[in-house]
RNA sequence: UCCCCGAUAGCUCAGCUGGUAGAGCGGGUGGCUGUUAACCACUAGGUCGCAGGUUCGAGUCCUGCUCGGGGAGCCA
């Protein structure tokens, strides 16, 4: 085994005095008259190490091979740093360049854009940015599920590969092991009997249909997973594959899920702050967004709910900022949703009951017989965060949505008699993971939360 | 898919109404009380995205293409 301390242990923990063996890059070096400084990362946390190195100690080969990138092992001894940007450091007594970075490595000590770190997406993970990121979506990923397992939930996996598109939730990417230059056919059209499932099957695009079985045996569950659309958005807030968290729960009404989502978002919130400390500062301070205060308006205020009916009126109020005029029936438009979170209402916002016709058949018709019974919960600067309804639970009813809309009921099938058996009130929300860590890192492009992301046309 | 904007050194950018390229960082060399994106001096480095066109002359103007960015719609 290779001795190892991790920096953030050799900064937090490691005694005064102490020895200790890094293996990290370095990031910085600086070359004095005496002795050389380099600043070594070795993921584990957004602070660097400085090291200290005696020139009179190191030929002036392995100190020159301390260059910007490369792969090094220090061995030495922690002591309190007189400088004032650390509290300690350490003195090296042993470096071993383990692999070098020859001068052309792409990643220099100075200000890249994020449109060049994303030409290198191997690389870029090693800039402080990304790093921070990418250590903030591991503790996004634990909090939530943390906070379902505290509360009862269970974690659930429904398929990735469906028959049905899940009623208009995007685009799907086609599943097949046909030969697609060799299409088998029968009166001209592709013979799926000879496909790999015998029938045509889809990429899910929403887990939600088939999670509603499973809240409605187990009570309360939760799916966190990936997702893939073959929508043809090309925008920063889009991504052909990305991770959605979808929870179900039997016996909620529309407000027990507003209470849970805004529980869940406080929660996601304190957690962040008090493990991401460091990346917090550093994004703050790096990126152009006000990351603190998000912080503070997700845990200090609670959110404002407001029907939809009368965010329409407030939007109408102000038609006259808008390029598209708000009207009874449409969807809002990213600058309605903006509007509202940002101005009208200054923080977090549900808003709910809206058109029904404008909504999935799943969703549960209000008592007034036009809206739905559903929320958007809207933030200031980004718009919708997360999408919930109760569910329509009335076999009646929902046969009759379904009819209404032409969808084929063969598919739904099983879905339906959910509802003929033990039907029972319920709930759910979904909420785009990587939207949510945008948000919370400030960074306003969802490629930039992605170690590899995928988007329409673009593969890198 | 539509609408705008952009592409100049390895990176970030400057280059006015057309007269054949500059800076900072990074690299190299030398200097320098322990530095903090260190500093100082010197130095190397460019088919100005690609293809056409206008012109005596194009980085600069026009057209097309490619790639990138932002916005809209659709969505998470």
């Amino acid at each position: 085994m290779i001795p190892h301390d991790d920096i953030r242990d050799v900064l937090n923990e490691s005694g005064i005095g102490s020895d200790v063996t890094v293996y990290g890059w370095v990031r910085t070096a600086r070359m004095g008259k005496n002795v050389a400084f380099a600043s070594i990362s070795d993921g584990s946390c957004q602070e660097n190490l400085q090291v200290v190195l005696n020139r009179k100690s190191f030929d002036d080969d392995s100190l020159k091979g301390l260059a910007t990138g490369a792969a090094v092992r220090v061995c030495g001894t922690v002591v309190e740093s007189p400088g004032r940007e650390q509290p300690r450091e350490v003195h090296a007594e042993e470096l071993e360049i383990i692999g070098p970075a020859p001068e052309d490595y792409p990643l220099q000590k100075k200000k890249h854009t994020m449109e060049f770190l994303r030409t290198i997406p191997h690389l870029r993970l090693r800039s402080g940015i990304f790093g921070a990121v990418f250590r903030m979506r591991h503790h996004l990923s634990i909090a939530i599920h943390r906070f379902f397992d505290e509360r009862g939930f269970f974690y659930v996996h429904p398929p990735l590969i469906t028959a049905s598109d899940a009623e208009g939730a995007g685009e799907t990417f086609q599943v097949t092991s046909l030969p697609l230059d060799a299409v088998p056919k029968r009166d001209g059209e592709v013979d799926y009997e000879q496909d790999y499932f015998r029938r045509k099957a889809f990429l899910s695009v929403s887990v939600q249909l088939e999670t509603e079985p499973l809240a409605l045996a187990l009570g309360k569950v939760y799916t966190f997973g990936p997702t893939f659309r073959a929508d043809p958005s090309d925008t920063r807030w889009h991504a052909s594959e990305f991770w959605m968290i979808e929870p179900e729960m039997a016996f909620y009404d529309l407000s027990d899920s507003m209470e849970l989502i805004e529980q869940f978002i406080g929660f996601i919130a304190s957690y962040m702050l008090d493990r991401c400390r460091d990346e917090i500062a550093f994004l703050d301070e790096r990126v152009d967004a006000d990351v603190r205060d998000r912080y503070r308006m997700l845990t200090e205020e609670p959110f404002v709910r407001a029907s939809y009916t009368e965010a329409v009126e407030r939007l109408t109020e102000a038609s006259n900022r808008f390029e598209t005029r708000p009207r009874w029936g449409g969807g809002f438009s990213s600058e309605h949703e903006r509007y509202l979170a940002g101005e009208v209402y200054g923080g977090p916002v549900f808003v709910t009951d809206y058109p029904a016709q404008a909504k999935p058949f799943y969703m549960r018709l209000n008592d007034d017989g036009k809206t739905a019974a559903c929320t958007d919960l809207l933030f200031p600067e980004v718009g919708e965060i997360v999408g919930g309804s109760q569910r329509e639970e009335r076999l009646d009813l929902l046969q009759e949505r379904i009819e209404s809309m032409g969808i084929d009921r063969e598919d739904y099938r099983w879905y339906v008699e959910t509802r003929r058996w033990g039907t029972a009130p319920h709930s759910g929300f979904g909420l785009g993971f990587e939207r949510l860590l945008m948000y919370l890192t400030g960074i306003d492009n969802i490629r930039d939360v992605i170690p590899f992301p995928r988007t329409l046309g673009r593969m890198v």
